[in-house]
DNA sequence: ATAATCTTTGACACTGGGTGCCGTTTTGCT
DNA sequence: AGCAAAACGGCACCCAGTGTCAAAGATTAT
């Protein structure tokens, strides 16, 4: 019977489609910039036709952020809580985490990172997808205490976790991605940990 | 010689036309949606053509920020530092400042708001208004130590405010803007100088 | 006031992203 | 093999944004 073990043809061939217009886009944005490629060039190289493309990607914008889903998942993922952990170190077990990851993943990061830089409208689409992740650790730090005063200093909190860690990712990469970025991250919570009142630590 | 005592025709011709295209978007983004009013409705209330009005507006996502040069000279002026603060202060003096002025313009500001809310794009590019801020702010934390790692710390700090800013003006905003913007403001910039290790303060 | 000059305007045409529609092909199942 | 559902691709269309250029308007000098 010859029945398809875990996929169906069906969702194998979306996957690989979907990765030809990632991998088509990502070649093309490179070499002539992502103003200058068009879709009917992307959809083309990858195979598919214009109006397919844009069944598998809405936009154009989102062709260059394939894995924000699966970031998110993780992230969440990461901020279960454990026994005997504070909030924050929750959150910061998490970051660091990610951290990881983003260094495992420093090609796709870097590239990610250029075509982003090249087009302002770009740097917004990924600033509004950080929104999730705000909301995810606004949740890991409102653990129990459900009044307004606490909800507001945890979505407060998340804010700031996420203006750090972006501010840490950028610097990161603006350094061309090679040193270590979980030490760098460590660092950066910590400044936040204590306080910024201090001018010095 | 009835001679124009201050402004030349051009200059204030200029003025009126930038004002009646933002009146004319906004009525119409109020009534019928930011997507569903196209760019020839917007200039035509506005008594120009649609190509005159791309002169005025680069976009039509700028109609909906008219006064984010404004906002951003003075929030640089209020950064200038005062003798004896040390600066975290001045930044929570100038933050604070421009609480009152949002409140002051609360009409306005709640009805940008819905209008940014309703369309992911334009948070997005809300965000991006945002980054000049926060490169004031770090010019701020970035006194006279410019070695590699005050100068991350300070580029740190101020994605952090700009993060709990945000989240601030947010939180106001969504409750209809009545409540005290000034003290939220100082609330929660309390608890970013004094830091997020302790769950309760 | 009038002419000369410089700026602004608006119509036209065109590019490119994004979408509704619909007939045709591919895929999954029996 | 045969049938139903889903995916595909082509077409026409909307709208934001831009280059061009002749006409209208403002400014300055005479």
């Amino acid at each position: 019977m010859e029945v398809p073990i875990e996929a169906g043809l069906r969702e194998k061939n979306t996957e690989e489609r979907r990765a030809a217009l990632v991998e088509a886009a990502y070649a093309l944005f490179a070499q002539k910039g992502y103003a200058a490629a068009t879709m009917d060039e992307v959809s083309t190289r990858a195979g598919l036709s214009r109006r397919t493309a844009f069944r598998y990607f809405a936009s154009k914008e989102d062709l260059v952020f394939p894995h924000r889903e699966a970031r998110l998942a993780l992230l969440n993922a990461l901020l279960a809580a454990r026994a005997g952990e504070t909030p924050f170190e929750t959150v910061r077990r998490a970051c660091l985490a990610l951290a990881r990851h983003y260094q495992e993943d420093r090609a796709n990061g870097l590239a990610q990172f250029r075509i982003v830089e090249s087009e302002p409208s770009l740097l917004g689409r990924e600033l509004q997808f950080d929104r999730h992740s705000e909301e995810a650790i606004e949740r890991a730090f409102l653990r129990t205490d459900i009044s307004a005063r606490a909800r507001r200093r945890a979505r407060v909190r998340a804010a700031a976790v996420i203006g750090v860690v972006r501010a840490t990712l950028r610097e990161w990469l603006e350094g061309g991605a090679t040193s270590d970025l979980v030490r760098l991250g460590r660092e950066t919570l910590a400044d936040l940990e204590h306080g910024f009142g201090d001018t010095s630590d």
